[in-house]
DNA sequence: CACTAATAGCACTCAATAAGTGCTATTAAA
DNA sequence: TTTAATAGCACTTATTGAGTGCTATTAGTG
């Protein structure tokens, strides 16, 4: 019922957690004690994160995850398609994803169900373009988060390094 | 991973037919047959539709369907939340949609594993004006479809801005 | 009147996907 | 050497969505 994931919303929770303890290394377990979250899925979900390269690992004891890039710079976008892929509306979206080209799909005939593709593809955009216009910056700060068209002084956080 | 369900696929589509045909009544058998699409979920869908009074329907033979508004009056958010009820990024969307007030779910203690929440919920606003900004009338129209006659290569969207 | 083809409504089964777990390997600090 | 972490992947279970069955009601037509 267009909902993210639980690997993408504990993701999601842990990069902002990390991005309020940049510099640290901090362990999946921590992070799933913290926010009382299934820990093997927060270690999936960070695993992820990792093989994206968003995340850095370390392993051993004392070992963790810390950030890779600065939070300012990396989107939500980014973060989804890292855990869950890039969404899609509709099968169709699907599909034109794969194939591109109408003709080719020999599915899509008569009238072509996919009479509502292109618009909903419109709004597909749209969404996405939302997911990679937040960053993970202002996730972890929501008073950034008022700023985004305002444009107004923005604060030092706490996040550069 | 945040796509809709084909009953909402389904909906919009037979909207956008029906709007082709404001006037007519048409039923959800011819729909289904000239989209090829499931004729007893077209039927579902525009049975929700109707319920949530975006549809009259005629009963009998010569029976069908009709737009009971304006095709440029119902938003494609509208459709949707009468097939699949509004949608939620996340499950402490859904809470806070409920409760609303932090402390008070018991479940949101500690840290609050809702940090995410509130940026979060200011994306799924985003997404959702989206679906409130386009209206079906916007979907049916031939402008906005470009790649139905295209044929060759689908050229990115005319996306305005 | 009988028949037919439509909507109305709801419960049910089956399939797809997401959630969560098991297991083994590797790494590195103590 | 022990321990606690990541790495990876297959597997099981739970939830959700897709689709169907069934019965009732409505109204046009011969």
């Amino acid at each position: 019922m267009l909902r993210l994931t639980k690997r993408a919303e504990y993701g999601l929770t842990a990069l902002v957690h990390l991005t309020d303890h940049v510099g640290e290394v901090v362990s999946a377990r921590r992070i799933s004690e913290h926010y009382k979250l299934p820990y093997r899925l927060v270690g999936e979900a960070l695993k992820d994160l990792c093989r994206a390269g968003h995340l850095r690992s370390v392993r051993g004891p004392a070992g963790g995850y810390q950030m890779a890039r600065r939070a300012a710079s990396l989107t939500v976008g980014e973060a989804i398609a890292a855990i869950e892929g890039a969404p899609t509306l509709s099968d169709c979206d699907a599909k034109a994803l794969v194939g591109l080209g109408f003709g080719a799909l020999g599915d899509l005939d008569v009238e072509s169900r996919c009479i509502i593709r292109s618009p909903l593809h419109r709004i597909q955009e749209d969404i996405w373009r939302q997911f990679e216009r937040t960053t993970i910056e202002e996730l972890a700060s929501p008073e950034f988060t008022l700023l985004r068209e305002g444009r107004s002084t923005p604060q030092p956080l706490p996040t550069s390094a």
